[in-house]
DNA sequence: TAATCATTTTGTCCTAGACAATGTGTTGAC
DNA sequence: GTCAACACATTGTCTAGGACAAAATGATTA
């Protein structure tokens, strides 16, 4: 990581310093009182002025943080000691299959755009569809994410990965016209959840096993997300939280949406983000993992009188029993 | 828009009003206390619980603001009121070519997935890429855009409609690998800034001008964003900004931006975000119309000793004179 | 070992005042 | 009549410290 002495910059408003590192301004001033740090200069009107130093400090602290380490006790830690927190390496966390992981690590340090892109298309090739996505992008979001929260890649190097992801999901997913499938499924994010990587997954999985996906894209208001599953006629909506949104929020958004959807409606929600919510939440599916949604999709065919369809099966348009 | 009643729907509390209505929870506050609107309830513990009817007034209020009411004015009028303004039609923002864009305009409203992204495939062959982007693309999304704050269509619509422009690009320029080109150009956006379509149809733009466009994806970190240019020598950083973005936001973080940046990579701000700028920032480069992004081009290659290339002409490897 | 309770931690919410940045309207000069 | 400069109104954001509930941690018991 580069750390530049920059020249004159008296230091970011609490504002920036919020859009930079995501940590509310509620937050930075509680931090302030309780933990004396951080230490903003003020400017003629009293405002806080944050030293750049201090903002790269927090970003560390933040990313710390979303590790599961806790804010009291780091904030406690000096330069050396945090620096120090970064190379331990959770051994819990570590995914299977690292080994063969690592090629593709490689390309994502080195940020080589043409050879990442051509190994996906090769890789998918080889697996399938269903395949490369279970066994390959999946695990290889995650390690993304554990080497970014490990300071071993920056955001530059998670979101060119991102993009390459994104431009081949997209470009494949293009050619696979939904076809009249069921059930029909909407797919979109809460207001705040800007991650797509989730949503496309989902729907390159479920477009294998005959489901017709509505792809609405990230960010949809809950009353939206009503209108738009009843206008499109969906048998449920299913939701993508990633790591980074705060499980408080994501719980409180599915009541949200729980209680203005229509019963008739099932509300499925996946991703590493709701792996954090506790307690179950009343008519809302939680998936932390892709089988989850195999199960979510398994009982609602029981329910609706549909044969099972199993992915590796040429699949015939469904028909009810 | 459908308006139905609620059961057993006590109020939302003051976050997840500001995540469905993208005011700020200290704008929600002042405005009780100045306007008396809002008016929630109180819970059991004293804080805010808002009605769904006064949310869906909010965000109401927030897309009139946005078409350039003020709130001070806004406020004082009754859901009549309101209404009429939906319906007022703003003359001068009205785009040219309004006849040819209804057909698209119908596609939007009915959603018809398929018909849009067949009709999208067809007029690019017949266009070709450039004139494609500049005559239909863009108009099309200000007139979408107004539609939505003229409260025709919903954001369910806009998504889909989005949705389906994004699957088309990606597709597009996945086949269109990334020459080695002068100048190479780094394409993303602040943090904050969500909106994808901007930085494609620059992609797309610039792709046939010969330029190496390096796509980042949205909310890179100031810091990131240096990073960035260094490690992939691009020449300048090319942001974009949405009208949803404030204006205020967006000069301090082209500012932020500028002071981090070397002073050899030049700093292209795009969008119709940076039409509210009114003071010049030093060493940015603000092009509200697409016409400012050719314009920048051409000036980088003539100081760079390079012969202007045409769009017209078919294009050999660019080489300094 | 697993489950229940008590305790600490931590983010968010509260009030109400202040100010700077922007928008609006008015005056005056040409 | 048009445009610049001024004064005034509007509006979002920032400040302070206190309060509390949800979540994580540690202690106790079955």
């Amino acid at each position: 990581m580069i750390t530049e002495a920059m020249p004159f910059v008296p230091g970011l408003p609490i504002s920036s310093v919020e859009r930079e590192t995501g940590l509310s301004k509620d937050t930075l001033r509680v931090w302030e009182r309780r933990y004396g740090f951080p230490t903003p200069e003020r400017d003629a009107n009293g405002e806080r002025l944050y030293a750049p130093m201090q903002v790269q400090r927090l970003t560390q602290i933040k990313r710390l943080m979303d590790r599961g380490y806790r804010p009291g006790k780091l904030l406690a830690l000096d330069d050396a000691a945090l620096a120090a927190l970064d190379e331990a390496r959770p051994g819990v966390l570590a995914s299977p299959n690292v080994q063969h992981l690592d090629n593709w690590m490689h390309l994502v340090e080195t940020h080589d755009s043409e050879a990442l892109q051509r190994q996906f298309y090769r890789e998918m090739g080889k697996l399938g569809l269903a395949s490369f996505v279970l066994d390959i992008v999946a695990p290889l979001i995650t390690r993304v994410g554990e080497a970014w929260s490990r300071n071993e890649i920056g955001i530059f190097e998670e979101h060119l990965f991102s993009q390459h992801l994104e431009k081949m999901f997209r470009s494949v997913l293009a050619n696979m016209s939904p076809q009249q499938g069921s059930p029909r499924l909407l797919l979109t994010t809460l207001s705040g959840e800007e991650h797509t990587l989730g949503l496309l997954m989902v729907e390159a999985l479920m477009v294998v096993e005959d489901v017709c996906p509505v792809l609405l894209g990230p960010q949809t208001p809950i009353d939206e997300i009503v209108r738009a599953a009843q206008l499109k006629q969906v048998d449920a909506v299913c939701l993508s939280f990633s790591s980074a949104y705060s499980p408080t929020l994501s719980a409180q958004g599915l009541r949200d949406l729980r209680q203005m959807l229509p019963a008739g409606i099932e509300l499925w929600a996946g991703g590493y983000g709701v792996k954090a919510i506790r307690k179950p939440i009343d008519g809302v599916c939680l998936m932390p993992e892709f089988q989850g949604l195999y199960d979510c999709l398994a009982k609602w065919r029981t329910q609706h009188g549909y044969e099972p369809v199993s992915a590796s099966v040429i699949s015939l348009p469904a028909t009810p029993k």
